[in-house]
DNA sequence: AAATATTTTTAGATTTGTCTAAATTTATTT
DNA sequence: AAATAAATTTAGACAAATCTAAAAATATTT
């Protein structure tokens, strides 16, 4: 059996792997990322190198094993389709959602989640564009480009963010941006990277260097 | 803030106080109903009585507080909702969801649970016909006998069970008897307190006391 | 009412996850 | 390459929840 910190530091392993650019995960990071300390994490490091869901050397970093990937994609297939629930079900807003699928995911029935799964028709990508593990641990990749990325003149459709806090996506919400907004690129300005857009082909608005490399598009011209 | 195995507690301390007849419930009784040791109960009840959610006195005995009792309620609530859920929406058995509930009734947000109640068009009962407290805490009382009691020749709507275990309610699935099936007391066998139904107006089954003082009817007739 | 049985509590240990402070290893400067 | 800085691990302690075994309180028998 896997207890929920268990769990919760495998989590903080994938998503650290994921963003940042070495294969190995450092102490300090993790620590930071569970809000905990380095002692706290070496503690945790030697227990799940022990059950074999990380390969681990002391001093050198971490990695999650063949075992420790399949979870990791177990509770983020588990974590996105409780968020998809609470926003297509029972109509929470994409910036609600987080803390509380957190809990969910822990929840322990395979069951439960196929069920769900079928229950919402099986959906791909959940509410802030971040694709859904299927129940073999496939994820469905698309053809997405960072919006800061995108050249002047070109437009695309907003599929995902790249950040999923609460100040970031109420930003997006203040400017009128949403998955599915239609966004076109109308200026750049080189001194600071912000950016000027057109929004679902009516207002314009100045996007900051800081959001545009959070907003995932997919280019339509 | 109460942690997960403290609402364990709550909730037992609250399930024997409404099974039993005396109004204080004993350390072993709890022991027993949590599959653990008498002296970890009293360790608990220490516990429980600094936070003010019992009223305990060594040696004598424990009740819930107005606030435990509150707490009690907010699970109950949260449990039947789950279970509602589960069965209503996701096609579950009446005998699959209760450990699944179990863990979902820990999950902290009362917006979470509002919304699933509007969600579910705020169910009065839950699927083994028991009470869903309000977001008041407040529970609708219904006009129900126990089979046991009926007198031959009447009959009523199945609106309830007593026991939840799998194996009673599988039995029920085996015999034809569900929420809402009809039931007709044709016979009753003072032997042995076995009676005769006739079920939905068609076959006739034969149900033992066991089974008989478990069933909640709603009369007819 | 004394003896016995039952229930409940205490004492002391264990496990999980955490912490601070100190020691060790690795990385970076100079 | 030696010195300094940063990252990581060890040592030892703590809180929560549990356990077994023994002691104390209450209930029941005789």
């Amino acid at each position: 059996m896997i207890t929920s910190t268990e769990e919760d530091y495998i989590k903080a392993i994938f998503n650290i792997s994921q963003s940042g650019k070495r294969e190995l995960v450092g102490t300090n990071q993790i620590a930071e990322r569970m809000s905990t300390t380095a002692a706290s994490v070496t503690d945790m490091l030697r227990k799940l190198n022990h059950k074999e869901l990380i390969v681990y050397e002391k001093y050198k970093g971490v990695k999650l094993s063949p075992m420790g990937t399949m979870q990791a994609m177990s509770l983020l297939r588990k974590h996105r389709l409780w968020e998809s629930f609470l926003v297509e079900k029972l109509d929470f807003a994409w910036d609600e959602v987080h803390d509380i699928a957190e809990q969910l995911e822990h929840i322990q029935s395979n069951d439960l989640v196929n069920r769900l799964d079928k229950y919402l028709g099986y959906p791909k990508f959940d509410p802030h564009g971040d694709p859904i593990p299927d129940a073999q641990g496939t994820i469905t990749i698309r053809n997405q480009i960072v919006l800061s990325t995108m050249e002047v003149g070109n437009g695309g459709l907003v599929v995902g963010v790249k950040k999923h806090d609460k100040d970031f996506l109420n930003h997006l919400n203040q400017v009128g941006i949403n998955i599915g907004t239609e966004l076109e690129l109308t200026h750049k300005y080189p001194y600071d990277q912000s950016i000027k857009v057109k929004i679902d082909n009516s207002e314009e608005a100045l996007l900051s260097s800081e959001v545009c490399e959070n907003i995932y598009l997919k280019k339509i011209r």
